[in-house]
DNA sequence: TTGTAAGCGTTATCAA
DNA sequence: TTGATAACGCTTACAA
């Protein structure tokens, strides 16, 4: 069973290499008789043409590298699923590496990338700094989109959402229910999170409510243990304050979700005693405890337009005069019984 | 910035392209002077070789190819991070592609691995037949290992659970907290459903209890919306029974984690009315109303297993003489309130 | 309409 | 110890 090949083709047609490289990519050169015996016969013979050759010559892999943190849960599934959708439609493949939030592996992910596997990247950086100037120099050479975590100083594309304005959404609903004492819980990824944190503040101007710095705390979210311990410490200090919050917002998926578990365990009562609300696209929102309301993000939107964006560079001529755009999607705000009682 | 070739930099330093090659491959045949010069040179000027110009000559991609049915959860985050520790320390880079249960998507994503783009296979299976004549090919010519769906009848290595146990184990559970009304919930996937109903049907015998066939109920799972439509219904017409059951197993994570949403939505006491307890390895299940008593995979080590498996595979010369193995890992039980109250 | 031949960036063989 | 050359499978001028 030798693999199937031009040459082996050729050799078995009694043709020529070229004839048969013709034949298969349908070029006008060819007579339709001979086009139908060589598809006919690749077909038959499972022909697949090897990528590798095919990119010596064409400098082309029909491949895009998605370069992403974390797989853990439904929000990167269904950016990636929007990804996949959209790059099928543009024919090209999509291969994914998953950085684990680990500088080193991002670092092993992009370089992998700079052998030109890929014809562009859509790249969701760990922080802000990580990995910069690699990521500069690959973009000398190689298109790339940053997505979600758009807070990374290179001039490329950029497709996030509206950060200060969900979290100023969730606190205004919030406050309309009249719960006006809400603490923020924050996790890492700066640019994110500050923004997020903006609109917090922005709503209390709004509304003329003082910002309390007790109410705003930071959680360390390097290990999922970590997170909880920290949430738990949080969470009770906070109800030992003097005038105590009557909500939380949330800033990231594992934020918002875990702390449920947390108040669940320490049994504290949502929405009676702590209204929560953040940032989620977990499908779970109905099984949780309780059900939970949710500033999503149009996570198939950013996976499809990053990858419309990406094929609109990769298939402009001179890229030096493309005007880079930051593009924000809205989040939307759907309420359930964590903050509706 | 033209890019950095070997010949580029051997023009650079004069010398021969296959003398810049062989220092670059710290070959005995270079004298260490000359290696060192060429090897600061080529860092200096960032080279990376061309893993497409040297698979045409090696043959080889150290690439493993990880063809999945989805991504949806925790317990595919899980797996996937075993992966990708293992084959990192192989000095494998893993790609994932993501079939979404298509069997379209997924010949496409086979396919594109029979060009040889990847040395190894580890693939998941949208069911027991999916894709069969094109998998036995691929195997012809490439390592392909099985993971978690194993009930796929082709002769190779293979890593998944004892479900059957997993199942039994649970259904022990639940008759010793005395709930013997034991409905089931089963999914796609015909092997495993059939391996963990077959544990549910062992437990009933040992512990003399009769099945009922009205207990054991099938959903439709081929999107979020339609499976929390059935379980709706399912939950309803059991609770109409003349004799209702008193809890319910889960055969996979999503029917088990949604199901307790449409409990909470149909407000079902769980556990008083409902035990619920089932295959899942959400993180979240302390978030969970309530939290949830689940079956655990051990995802992390097939995940490792799986890659070692293979690795063992591609090592091997004759491959012919390998010995097949049908790895199961054993399951564990961890006990929440979702049973115990 | 078909065939010949060069070349993409490597590695491997053999010669110098 | 180094260098010239062929070959991997493919595309593409150019020639026939």
């Amino acid at each position: 069973m030798a693999k199937t090949t031009l040459k082996s083709l050729a050799q078995a047609l009694n043709m020529s290499v070229s004839t048969v490289s013709k034949a298969l990519n349908d070029s006008y050169e060819i007579s339709e008789v001979t086009k139908r015996t060589v598809q006919e016969f690749a077909k038959k013979h499972n022909y697949q043409p090897n990528v590798h050759a095919k990119f010596l010559k064409t400098g082309k892999t029909n491949t895009i590298g998605v370069v992403l943190p974390k797989m853990t849960g439904s929000f990167e599934a269904q950016i990636i699923a929007g990804m996949q959708k959209a790059a099928t439609a543009h024919h090209y493949r999509t291969i994914i590496m998953n950085t684990m939030e680990n500088e080193e592996l991002e670092k092993l992910a992009l370089q992998s990338m700079l052998d030109k596997s890929v014809d562009g990247i859509l790249f969701c950086p760990i922080h802000e700094e990580s990995n910069i100037d690699l990521a500069k120099q690959i973009l000398k050479t190689t298109p790339v989109v940053i997505f979600d975590r758009t807070h990374y100083p290179i001039e490329t594309h950029k497709v996030g959402v509206l950060n200060a304005e969900g979290m100023y959404n969730a606190c205004k609903h919030l406050i309309d229910i009249d719960r006006r004492k809400i603490a923020i819980f924050c996790g890492a990824h700066q640019g994110i999170t500050t923004k997020r944190l903006s609109g917090y503040i922005e709503a209390h101007h709004d509304f003329q409510i003082p910002v309390t710095p007790e109410y705003i705390v930071h959680c360390n979210v390097k290990s999922l243990v970590d997170l909880q311990d920290d949430l738990e410490k949080h969470v009770k200090s906070l109800l030992q304050l003097p005038e105590p919050p009557n909500a939380i917002v949330g800033v990231a998926d594992t934020i918002t979700t875990h702390l449920l578990g947390i108040l669940a365990k320490l049994d504290i009562k949502v929405p009676e005693t702590l209204a929560v609300i953040g940032f989620a696209n977990t499908d779970l929102v109905l099984s949780l405890n309780p059900s939970l309301s949710t500033i999503r993000q149009p996570t198939t939107e950013i996976g499809e337009i990053s990858v419309h964006k990406l094929v609109e560079i990769m298939q402009k001529k001179n890229r030096s005069q493309i005007e880079w755009e930051d593009i924000k999607l809205p989040t939307s705000i759907q309420l359930r019984r964590s903050t509706i009682g």
